[in-house]
DNA sequence: CTATACACTAACTTTTGGTAAGTACATACA
DNA sequence: TGTATGTACTTACCAAAAGTTAGTGTATAG
């Protein structure tokens, strides 16, 4: 006669499925990386269709190369972006979405979307 | 025999549903303040109800009285979280989503819910 | 033969985030 | 009576992140 399970005792059991609330999760990290400014831009140009590294940055009004350099190596690094070198002269690179890239990057543009055509009302709210 | 119109000229219409892509677009500033690591946790924890400041800190792991503070006042300056003091002795304070902010959090959720149990394949993308 | 495009990287500065302590008052406990 | 604790913050300080500027090597355009 065990007691109806108090499961989800050990570290793994309570990471395997992420929980924010939880400071040592990597989860926190992974929305650090698709929420920052420029990884939500990176993701929003991305999902229509690939661009090469100038492309974006033409794009995505007021980055810097480093920070988008930066946003675009971390999402490929988290398995969102694919990163295509050719090697010629002068470089040519691509980047496009992975399929897991094409998921999250869904999401966030329903948040965005949301923020894009609420703006007047929150500009409303604000001054008061 | 005007063209069919280039419309969205005047820097108004622009501005009148938000461009994240244009730099100056205040859009930016609410993606930062919802995206914002407390932020997130902010709304993901009023979700399931009114809070009190104590009782934030102490779920939302790892986050300081200064940030959650901080947080809150930027949420309820636009518009996505409602502050109730009562003037007693020791404070008292509620916090609580606005219909607006009931909207985001919404949106917000189904990201972080994502992220949360698509936390594996991420790690797995992570080691090569 | 100077300028520009390309995709970055490195050094430096500014802004932001995080930490620790302080505030006023009240209740609990010794 | 005195010490400790809880409440919701704010302030001063320091570390980490973001932003700015300049440099890299090669090739094509003018």
């Amino acid at each position: 006669m065990n007691p109806p399970s108090n499961r989800q005792n050990t570290l793994t059991e309570r990471l395997e499925k992420g929980d924010l609330f939880a400071q040592p999760c990597p989860s926190r990290g992974i929305l650090k990386h698709v929420c920052s400014q420029w990884g939500v831009l990176c993701l929003m140009s991305l999902r229509q269709g690939t661009h090469r590294f100038s492309e974006l940055r033409r794009k995505i009004g007021g980055v810097s190369e480093k920070m988008l350099a930066q946003s675009l190596q971390t999402l490929a690094e988290d398995g969102f972006v694919l990163r295509v070198s050719h090697p010629v002269v002068p470089p040519f690179v691509e980047y496009s979405l992975t399929p897991m890239g094409e998921e999250v990057a869904e999401h966030v543009a329903t948040l965005t979307d949301w923020i894009e055509v609420n703006l007047p009302r929150v500009l409303n709210e604000r001054q008061r």
